[in-house]
RNA sequence: GCGGAAUUGGUGAAGUGGUUAACACGGCGGAUUGUGGUUCCGUUAUGCAUCGGUUCGAUCCCGAUAUUCCGCCCCA
């Protein structure tokens, strides 16, 4: 038996390193007040072709789409922000006090080829905020993409802007692009005959004609802003600048996703070797999706992060993000007469707040020492009949070497002291 | 979805159309049942991704399948 294709068991270093990331998610979401959710893993795939958009690659060839026993058209979600939309408008949470700030974490699933930092179901972290059309929200949700990334010490990232303009100014935009690719229709790609019906905006980012004459000749989006979407495009640009944050703005960003109106970023690694798997995170504002899905007219802006992508960028950094998970102490029984005492040694050790772990195999003394070793455990006590009799117990600091007699009632504060003041030195 | 490469034990890997698949690390046991991480000895793949085919005989040749990796597309 083999697991599917484009998939990943977490245990291990990745288990630790998921579960890193996801303490440091937890606490920089508490100082943006930002709330955690978590919604289906599937969903009406409805919801999915409205919210994506129907004529996105995702939607029309990456979902994992399938019929439940009731003949429900379900999907395997393959992004996080139209579950977190759905759940919003469901239970009404635009009754609530706005802005709405929320964080996901989750698996997602797309049909694609996998590749390095590339997986079928694969995990994002993501914030989505509801509520307010406020520039200072775009700037918001773009700073802590960046501060996440900077905590984790990532050097060299990038911060691409773009807008998209207003519905008004899409409009114009759309109008034109038809009027101007329409002579040269029979030259595009397959793929972009059919986006030139329904989404001409996705001609920009064709790979394929991308070097053609009329390419370059295309309308910019920048000239059809109307003064409201430039005003809007200003101002983010006016906070990130105080921030301190800095970005470069590309005209090209166009998203893959239907639903984003004006804002639209993405973040970049500048990691030799990552090819076109550099973009480790992007978003921008959704004005119309909420409404979109059948909600009330309220805006939207948020972001994702490729979770492996992440992993890979600070691998390839240097940065080890994996906490010490090491027992502090290892008992070990000498003979089976003492493995009654000792365990409950052990149970009484873990009560008062240390790592431990002990022998269950009863290996010689030997095994037992580099076994302590493998596990790099700090302390190291002897449970033998000796030590039952007498009540005092043999515990010897790996790091020093040092031996110590210690009296079972003052165990506690003993280790208290030693690991305490390891501690500190770190 | 398209193009290319790869797949040998727990790990890193060498290797060959013919009765024992090198070497290293790790693991286990022992020299050493109360003090180790050094050293030494022993042991550790009836099997070379899976299934078929060619052959007297295949891990090695051929085909299919699976998975992984790289590029394209797309995306995070």
């Amino acid at each position: 038996m083999q697991k599917p294709k484009g998939t990943y068991d977490i245990f291990g270093k990745k288990a630790d390193q998921m579960l890193y990331l996801r303490k440091l998610m937890n606490a920089l979401m508490d100082k943006y007040n930002v709330k955690y959710f978590e919604t289906p893993i599937f969903e009406s795939s409805d919801l999915f072709h409205r919210g994506v958009g129907e004529t996105t690659d995702i939607v029309s060839k990456e979902t994992y789409d399938f019929k439940d026993r009731g003949n429900r058209s379900l999907t395997l979600r393959p992004e996080g922000t139209a579950g977190i939309v759905r759940c919003f408008i469901e239970n009404k949470l635009y009754a609530e006090n706005l802005p709405l700030k929320a964080w996901y974490f989750g698996p997602m699933f797309r049909y694609e080829r996998p590749q390095a930092g590339r997986f079928r179901e694969f995990y994002q972290f993501g914030v989505e905020m509801f509520g307010s059309y406020d520039p200072i929200m775009d700037a918001e949700v773009i700073s802590i993409l960046v501060n996440f990334f900077k905590m984790l010490g990532l050097k060299g990232i990038k911060v691409n802007i773009n807008s998209l303009g207003d519905s008004e100014s899409r409009e114009a935009y759309r109008k034109s692009l038809i009027s101007h690719f329409k002579p040269y229709l029979d030259d595009l790609c397959e793929d972009c005959q059919n986006r030139f019906s329904k989404n001409p905006l996705r001609i920009l980012d064709c790979k394929v004609d991308c070097d053609k004459e009329f390419m370059k000749k295309a309308p910019k989006m920048t000239d059809f802003l109307n003064k409201e979407s430039v005003r809007h495009f200003d101002m983010v640009k006016k906070y990130l600048d105080e921030m301190g944050i800095d970005y470069v703005e590309n005209p090209n960003i166009v998203r893959g996703l239907d639903y984003y109106t004006h804002t639209v970023f993405e973040i970049e690694a500048d990691i030799k070797g990552f090819g076109s798997q550099n973009v480790l995170g992007a978003g921008g504002r959704y004005n119309n999706l909420v409404q979109n899905i059948g909600g009330p007219d309220i805006p939207g802006v948020g972001f994702a992060i490729g979770i492996e992508r992440l992993l890979l960028a600070l691998e390839m950094e240097g940065i080890d993000i994996t906490s010490n998970s090491d027992p502090e102490i290892y008992v070990v029984p000498m003979g089976k007469d003492s493995v009654l005492k000792a365990f409950n040694l052990v149970n009484v050790l873990r009560l008062s707040g240390f790592n431990t772990e002990m022998d269950y195999n009863n290996r010689n003394l030997k095994s037992n020492f580099k076994n302590a070793d493998r596990l790099h455990a700090k302390f190291i006590i002897i449970v033998g009949e000796e030590e039952i009799n007498t009540k005092t117990l043999t515990i010897k600091d790996n790091s020093t070497k040092e031996e110590f007699k210690i009296k079972l009632d003052k165990l506690v504060e003993f280790l208290d002291d030693k690991i305490l003041s390891t501690n500190d030195d770190k």
